[in-house]
DNA sequence: CATGAATGAGTCTTCATTCAT
DNA sequence: GATGAATGAAGACTCATTCAT
């Protein structure tokens, strides 16, 4: 029986081995997780992992791009934004947009930063330009480097967020919007 | 012949070994480091790490206890520093005062607060503390969430750096300083 | 749709399978070529070859059992001839004889011989009495070593025309019919 | 303890892998023995192979190169002899000097041809152009040829006698020296 | 101190084969 | 008849670690 999930056809099984692997590898790491670790916790054959995703990185690769859209989703409502506070306020209050049931894929984003030294770079540039655009509006002096400001407090909240931390980030978030008087 | 290094008395070949795994654990990550690829590069039996680091786990601490006195002689001139202003100009400044040759160190450091989910807020709870302190004196309203904010941005900031960011980590500092009028 | 391929009924897929089967066998050898590799090359689920072969034993089966027409029809021609000579000479240009589209077969057949072990020295058994028979009525004084001779001389061209090998094979066969003055 | 074999130094496991592995590859073949079988008839880890032959492949390498003072000594006694007649004579009874004990190394060499295509001309072309030689020496119409033909027998010969055919090679020797009056 | 041979468990991956559809 | 999802065993190869020398 078939399952339609993110918009592609999939078996039940090969949805299972996504699950599994997005979960283990945010948990433990890429190289940390063996393939018979994934099969095995997603209750199937390790063989089944490798005809349906090829090898071990065919499958990190479609749980990345399964979770383009995630990503898009999140920043499409800011880059359309016309207002420009508003722009700024979606950003800063971002994170908190973020579902629980997506922190694995989250996490992997940050872990894969670091482990495989993925850029995500790319995939933040038009929030940037977004941001930059609404200072810009704003009449602030250095339009791009506030943007940059952003960027760098969005990213430093996720990870906080991700990894646990003790910190407040709602209380955070809302300090850095008054302080941009949103 | 014995090499004093980080006042801890060591053999040549442990430094090798040392600075080797280092090296190969910032480039490629722990686990992607083979206790024999940290050999061939240091030029020593793999059997010698095992002799002198019980084993690779040992390895990566060893590697990290040394490097502890890195962290505090950064953090050492903030924290002892008087006067407020001056505490949140150096912290900010912080990043570039990395040495060049630290940099595998730095970057071990944040992999790992990936990799191996090692935390590293304990290292930087006396500079938070001292930033907290001086926005206090200061007269600011928030100190504890200024501080915050500011750890924030300096991590951003070291991260893009070891990343290889595009970003221009030196006009950012520069711009966060003016922000705090320092 | 069927097709009558050597006079046994198959259909189309299962005759495609048995082409690819074949050529990869002769190409890749036994061993080296896996099931799933015929399937591709035959545009057909790997299922089919076990429904219709039982196993990729019952593969091989079956290619060389549809080739033993092949070597018979090779074979009657000089076992027929009631000429001694042309029988010798017939021998001699057998590996001439070889249609291009059956080489693959022919490779089949002198790799399974070291690669399986496969005797075909039984098949040859007609044509060694022929030749036998032959030099035993022109006189010679040790026919059944002479036919034993001409045959590892057979035996011998066509291994080099099959491998490819840079000897001409024709100029040989004419230099042999010339030294038994045929 | 080491021990000195071939004239190359290697431990005893070394030298048992390689024993082993030859045994095996000239009874069942390349492909269709595994690592693991050769290791378990070796009475090693698996892993030892690959750490004194890097994979299945230089094992391979290493057994083909031990061998090559075996074709080189039993080719240099004919290429060196001065008398034309015994030149041929010797090739013709070459194939009765193969020692018992090399039966797996000739073996090897044969079903390589086959199972991996590895061109064993280039080895032989000495002994062709001594047979050529001689035949010249000899006033052969066409000493080329007459060569070609020896080799044949050879190899035909030699492969008789490897795959346990029922063919009495001695007898098939004598018959061609008598056949070239020597 | 230092080597490097040796190992067993584990890695990713491929295999022939089965079976529900 | 035909597919392709699914499997378990086996494939080549790597790993961290031990130990005799």
């Amino acid at each position: 029986m078939q399952v339609i999930t993110h918009s592609i056809i999939m078996t039940e099984k090969q949805e299972k081995i996504l699950q599994s692997a997005l979960g283990l590898f945010a948990k433990e790491g890429y190289h940390a997780t063996s393939t018979n670790k994934v099969a095995k916790h997603a209750c199937v054959s390790e063989g089944l992992i490798f005809r349906h995703f090829g090898n071990k990185e065919g499958l990190l690769t479609s749980i990345l791009e399964l979770g383009e859209n995630k990503i898009k989703s999140l920043l499409v409502d800011i880059v359309m934004e016309p207002d420009p506070k508003e722009v700024i306020r979606k950003a800063i209050f971002m994170s908190a947009r973020i579902d629980k049931i997506d922190y694995d894929f989250w996490k992997l984003q940050f872990k894969l930063k670091w482990e495989l030294e993925v850029s995500s770079d790319k995939k933040m540039e038009p929030l940037k330009m977004a941001l930059s655009n609404a200072f810009n509006k704003l009449g602030y002096e250095e339009p791009e480097q506030e943007a940059m400001l952003i960027l760098l407090f969005i990213e430093g909240i996720g990870s906080a967020i991700l990894k646990g931390s003790n910190m407040d980030a709602n209380q955070m978030m809302k300090f850095l919007a008054k302080k941009y008087k949103i």
